[in-house]
DNA sequence: AAAAAAAACTGCGAAAAGGCAGTTTTTGAG
DNA sequence: CTCAAAAACTGCCTTTTCGCAGTTTTTTTT
């Protein structure tokens, strides 16, 4: 997994990441404080990058793996609000005046981080008219999910909510061999999904009885993506997520 | 309410509006074709101004009222995403290359609305990096809004979210003569907080004789603020939204 | 001011979701 | 490969939430 972190540059301007913000936003000499001051962080998987509540010192991209990010509510359970693969960021409002990270984020495999400073990254983004419209549009983005899955969580039933959390995988992170590439504990998709462990076991073993999907322990495969889209297709009118 | 309709000129210039964002980002002699271009539309209490699924054409400002922001879910469910007062935008991805509106939103009260349209704001956003740096604060801050929402829906009981409903309208709107400024519908009230109208007469019914609110028709007052704080709090670890 | 319409309210039974406890299967460490 | 710990699973009962149906109050219209 880390077989490449060799020859990953510190400097942004070797680096092939073509999902990357900032990577894609650089003007030939400029950044140049920004990009020397990018740090390169190494996670095993399992393991917690931002801790909820903690100092805001900046902003993380993801170089390679991926990572769930989440808020804790009343008897610490988990509210998974994303999931995140190459390319993303990490770390909302890692800049301004925000004082504490109000969410948490946790490698789901080996994972290489970027990671910039707020005031580095605040001063770029200030100068750089192009690369805060595309942080604009990134938030504006992710907002519409968000508030889409507002009302996904408040409408929906709990095997809806199921359905759609695995078409969200299956969408975001795409099949290898009709397996789901992010593998996830049923309490994970529990806490997607904003329910119980029992219930994802539940209606898990509903859809695995009518053929709608397979599941060999953790990895799981969809049989009928259409059926699945179709049940839950009265919901969304007007969507994409 | 409208008194001062002919007061507003038609330009930002003169404009006394120090919450909008694009107020406060001018430069003398710039962005003009953004402001020339700029309409203001008169809504009356209960019009919808955007359409859910419309073509996106632009973004709007509140110059004054207050107006409520949804999406439709099965059965014609509304989920109320957001409330919205003086200098606030409304009008997500009302830019960049999203086709079709992922929100609703109607006017609440007698409302003076700011139009600015995509391509001209695109322009202005692209040519001055504060002006999109300040928009993406705005969406980052609403989409940790949202996010908390998310776990909030959730994990909250229905009685805790109905008052932590109360509790927003208290603290974005205020009160006047102890009543809250902002008058909603039961129906209303349940649309934002996730919940059915029956419900939130029931939770109101509870409050009322436990002698944490009063409630004369549409109009609420709540008497204990801190008892309501208190009884949420635990699920609030890290927060202000 | 009266009538009509809309909103607020209440009780009750039904359905959905949750939570516990005990069993089986899978995973990962040595 | 073995064993211990973690995760997955199942049944059963409890709690929460929902939704209907009928009544009362408030608001709006004429």
């Amino acid at each position: 997994m880390h077989k490449n972190l060799k020859n990953h540059n510190s400097s942004c301007l070797d680096c092939n990441n073509i999902n990357c913000i900032i990577n894609s936003n650089l003007i030939k000499g400029n950044h140049l404080k920004l990009i020397e001051n990018k740090k390169i962080l190494k996670c095993k998987k399992g393991q917690q990058f931002i801790m909820e509540g903690a100092l805001v010192n900046g902003l993380f991209i993801i170089m390679e793996g991926k990572a769930k990010v989440f808020r804790t509510g009343i008897n610490g359970r988990e509210q998974i609000v994303r999931f995140a693969k190459e390319g993303e960021i990490i770390g909302h409002r890692g800049f301004g005046t925000e004082e504490y990270y109000p969410i948490g984020a946790i490698a789901l495999e080996d994972t290489l981080l970027c990671s910039f400073t707020k005031e580095h990254l605040q001063e770029a983004l200030l100068n750089n008219a192009k690369l805060s419209y595309d942080m604009m549009l990134f938030y504006a983005n992710e907002l519409n999910r968000s508030e889409n899955k507002v009302k996904t969580i408040s409408q929906m039933t709990v095997r809806e909510r199921v359905i759609d959390t695995l078409l969200y995988i299956n969408r975001k992170f795409g099949t290898t061999d009709g397996f789901l590439n992010l593998t996830l504990s049923r309490k994970e998709y529990a806490d997607y999904a904003g329910t119980t462990e029992e219930q994802v076991i539940r209606t898990f073993s509903s859809l695995k009885k009518e053929g709608l999907i397979n599941t060999r322990a953790r990895h799981i495969s969809i049989f009928d993506v259409d059926a699945l889209k179709a049940e839950i297709s009265q919901h969304n009118f007007f969507l994409d997520s």
